[in-house]
This record gives C-alpha cells, structure tokens and sequence, in this order.
DNA sequence: CGCGACGTTGATTTGCCTCAACGATTGTGG
DNA sequence: CCACAATCGTTGAGGCAAATCAACGTCGCG
C-alpha cells in the first residue's frame, strides 16, 4: 500500500473543479479506484485479460501507443497530471492493442470501465460530466483527424506548441515526432527552420 | 409536419436492437426529437447559434465536413441509416465550424445535445447505452488516427472499403478522397491500379 | 442542347522518408 | 571514477509517394 490519500487527494480536487462531491460519494470513488506509483520506463499492460481501463493521472507523465503490422510505435496521447487516459484498444474487429507507459516516475489512479458504470449508478451527476468529458475529447481528436490529413509537418507542430506547451519540456523529441506521425529527422529539421527563422 | 412516425419507429427499432425500452419512454423520447426531411444537396446549419445537436439518421445520407483555413474541404464522417452524427465542432478554441449536407433526400431526427441529458435523466439506462457509443466511436477515431499517420493512400482505401463497403456505392469518389485525406487524382489511379491488378 | 460536375490521365514538383554517419549526453558496470 | 554502450538529436544524400497543374472525355441535368 502506497500513501493513497495524497493521489486522492488530486483526484477530488479534479472533480471538485467542476462539480461538488460530498465525502459519502468520494468513499464510494475511493472503493473503485486503486492507487499505484509507476517507475519511469515501466508499462501498465492488460494484455491478455480484455479488461478496459480508466487511469488518472495524480503526477508525472504517460504516453499511450499502439504498434503498427510494421511494428512501428504510434503514440495515441500524452498524459500528465490531471489528465484522464485509458487503455482504449479495440473498436470491434482489430484488437489493435494498446500499451501505457511511465515517461516519468508518476502516480496514478486506476479503475476498470465497468466500475466507472457502477460509480455512475450512484453519483449520476457524473454521468453527464463523463460524457461531456468523452464529447470533449472526440472533438479533439476529430481536429487531430483533420489536422494530420490536411496540414503539413510544420503546422502540426506549431498546433503541438500551442496546444500541449507543458508536454513539450517533459517528452523526448522523437516522442514528439511520433506523436505527430513525422519522422524524428524531420522534426529535428524543422526546429532548425523555426530558430532560424526568429 | 412530416410523416413522423414511420421515422420514429426507425429509431426505436435501433434502440431495442440494445435495449429493451417501454412506451411511456419512447413517448418522452419524441417530446425531445424533431424529424425533419432533407433534400439532396441541402445543409444543416446552426450558424451562429452555438448549440450542438445530435442526429439519428433514419434514411438517406449525410456528410459532416469542416472547412481549413485554406478553403479546403476536409469530410469527417458519413452518415447513413442508423448512424449517429453530430455536429461536434469546437473543442475549446478554435471554433472549427462543421457543416453537415445532405448528399441524399434524407430523413432525419434532431435533438438538441442537452435533451439528451435530459433524455437520460428519464431513462438511465440509456446513459451507459450513450457512453458506449462514444467509447466506440473514440476508438474507431483512434484508429483513424494511426492509420491516417502511418499508412499509405491505398491501404486507407483498402480499409474503407472493408469497413464501410455499404458507403462507396452511394458517395461521390471525390468525397471519398477528401475523406482517407488523398487528392481525387491519387484515389483515381489508386482504383486503376487495383482493378488492373486482379 | 449546352453547361457544369465528375472522373481520368499525363507531366512535373515537392514534402517527407529512408539510410547512413556523426557529436553529445546519459548511465552503467568494471 | 573512468570507459564503454546506449540513447538521443543533428546533418547530409538520395528516393519515392502523393500533390499540383493542366487537359480531356463523359454523363446527368436544367
């Protein structure tokens, strides 16, 4: 057992951000979730058991991705304190497997989805803060979609700059590069570009 | 008024393919959408008014699409019989504005975002059936993703037509290509090459 | 009928990848 | 504490997939 009340701690005032959560209901989240402190490098895998999971991220860094048929790395997200993230594999027919990993030493808050559910059943306020959080983030990614069709390498980057400023100190450049579905060279070029160019 | 029953039926049936639902329910369930023909060609708007809406497709097809900043078209999905579709837009900033066209006479049913909170207020149950939804609908964009980043032009094609076979024959092949992200040109020689080749 | 939208084909250009070699930094074990 | 390996970023050369530009045939529709 680790200090859990701290990692909690974060996660309640995540919640409490946006909506009031009496002390009855956060012992209930405290049943569902279960606290771990993750070393840099280290994985959370799931691989054989199917199960899907809900991580929260208290501190440090994740990276999310998936490995292609060439075997190449994809990085789906970024994850750092006060992030949400999930092991999202799965659409129906490819497996398509997910990996987590620890870019920092970080702690983190882990549920099974189905125990998101049961937290619902009870505290049905948070149901409509889920969804909005689920509507938020495939509003992201529908940008994302866009942006990786239509813009060039540059542009994907300066919207990285933007958007994520704070995983840009943290994350090594080839992550980066991966993120933004362009090869570490040219990435490496790129910045060269912009310094330049001020 | 149209003829909305015969739409209403349509979205019960794709209701109770999930879950079982009762009279009194669905009659709440039409308090809260509005069914409207749409006209091949024809745009649902809501231009300035910023209030997002949800879309059952009961027959036809649409296409919900957004604009760059250099006046080009980038299709973001399709919708036919029994889709959902929304117009997302916005993730916070930039508002990103979606259009959403008829490219047949269509039959759909509209609601408001918030009458489904409100929606499922009244029926829990289809609370969980809604954040399923969204979950698939996250991992599919996932995979769109990491394809759109790391595959070529004609493996996108190949995984279009396997996934959505139903779509090709009914959508223009320009709109097809806007959609993998390719230029009308390279889907064109893309499709001689693979009818050359069998 | 004639116009416009759509798809095809060719020629040229280009953005980005791949391959390869090389400093710099980190960290690991002798 | 130093040597060596591994990881990471940078730079160069060459190649390729796909974009762009342009012209043309065909079909459906007002």
């Amino acid at each position: 057992m680790i200090d859990a009340a701290s990692i909690f701690q974060k996660l309640r005032a995540f919640f409490e951000r946006s909506m009031p959560i009496t002390d009855e209901q956060f012992e209930l989240v405290k049943t569902l979730f279960s606290a771990r402190k993750v070393k840099k490098g280290h994985l959370l895998l799931h691989e054989g058991d199917m199960t899907k999971v809900d991580i929260f991220v208290a501190s440090g860094c994740l990276r999310t991705y998936t490995i292609d048929n060439n075997g190449k790395e994809h990085i789906i997200q970024f994850s750092i304190e006060n992030w949400w993230t999930g092991d999202l594999s799965v659409s129906g027919n490819a497996p398509a497997q997910c990996f987590i990993e620890a870019l920092e030493d970080s702690e983190i808050l882990v549920a099974e989805s189905n125990s998101i559910e049961k937290l619902i059943k009870f505290v049905p306020e948070m149901g409509s803060f889920y969804r909005a959080a689920l509507q938020r983030s495939a509003a992201a990614k529908n940008e994302r979609i866009v942006s990786s069709l239509s813009k060039t390498a540059e542009e994907r980057y300066d919207d990285f700059l933007k958007k994520y400023p704070s995983v840009i100190q943290r994350v090594p450049q080839h992550m980066i590069a991966s993120y933004l579905g362009i090869s570490p060279e040219t990435l490496s070029r790129i910045r060269k570009q912009r310094s330049r160019r001020r």
